[in-house]
DNA sequence: TTCTTATGAATGAAAG
DNA sequence: CTTTCATTCATAAGAA
């Protein structure tokens, strides 16, 4: 048996739901069912990194506009922007209380590309868009 | 190991195992991995009777106190606590779903009674009882 | 070993 | 905002 990591997350491929806006280098979101939302790595990244700027509760146009810019790397809708700032939130007020919830996880992810930096750089400090 | 089904980005995970925590005579969890709780014999039968005392949905206070008391016999966070509820409760849904549909099973004890409080209150506290 | 099952962990979605 | 529900992934344990 080989050791078990702490944890990970995946990356699927494959996966034909609807349309697939996959852009640069972006790995499809394809989920073996279509229920619910499967973000990329990339797309986790992005709102990992406008969270740790300090975003927690995005307005509605906010979020309009980060949904349309995450959709360059996969199907997303704006509930679902929504709803991961919610759940992000809360949980980590639930690990910083105590409480039960898990640790951050920290992610080692992507050869972070210029892009995507300068993206989030975008996302974070352009008044017209935040 | 086949591969292919997904392509897996290993993610950090805390900063290793947190101590060994096995205090007093509880013997160890028998593995010195950190991938995941492995939670004792007694410590299973303790949460089952807990279970099956009518508790559900424990507070944050119980889920404290009951992980603090369950560290007797092994190593556990409370987060382990937390969602060993979680999947209990989901997995019997999910069985009785399967299998007919919904009748609504009463519990002995309602929800928040101060009988159900103090029976789990002492049957946490009572070594003879675990 | 490989396959199957049981279950810990995680998280999107939603209810309260 | 807090808490709960549903579904899924990953892995440990047991069966074959």
């Amino acid at each position: 048996m080989e050791d078990g990591v702490c944890s990970r997350i995946y990356v699927k491929g494959g996966g034909g739901c609807s349309g697939e806006s996959g852009g640069g280098g972006g790995k499809g979101s394809g989920s073996s069912k279509c229920g619910r939302w499967n973000p990329t790595a990339e797309q986790v990244k992005v709102l990992t990194e406008l969270f740790r700027s300090g975003l927690r509760t995005p307005s509605s146009d906010q979020i309009q506009k980060i949904s349309h810019h995450l959709s360059f790397y996969g199907k997303i809708e704006s509930k679902n922007v929504f709803y991961w700032f919610q759940n992000h939130k809360a949980r980590e007020r639930q690990k910083r209380r105590k409480l039960s919830l898990p640790q951050q996880q920290h992610f080692i992810l992507p050869p972070s590309s210029n892009l995507q930096r300068m993206f989030v750089f975008h996302l974070l400090f352009i008044p017209q868009f935040i």
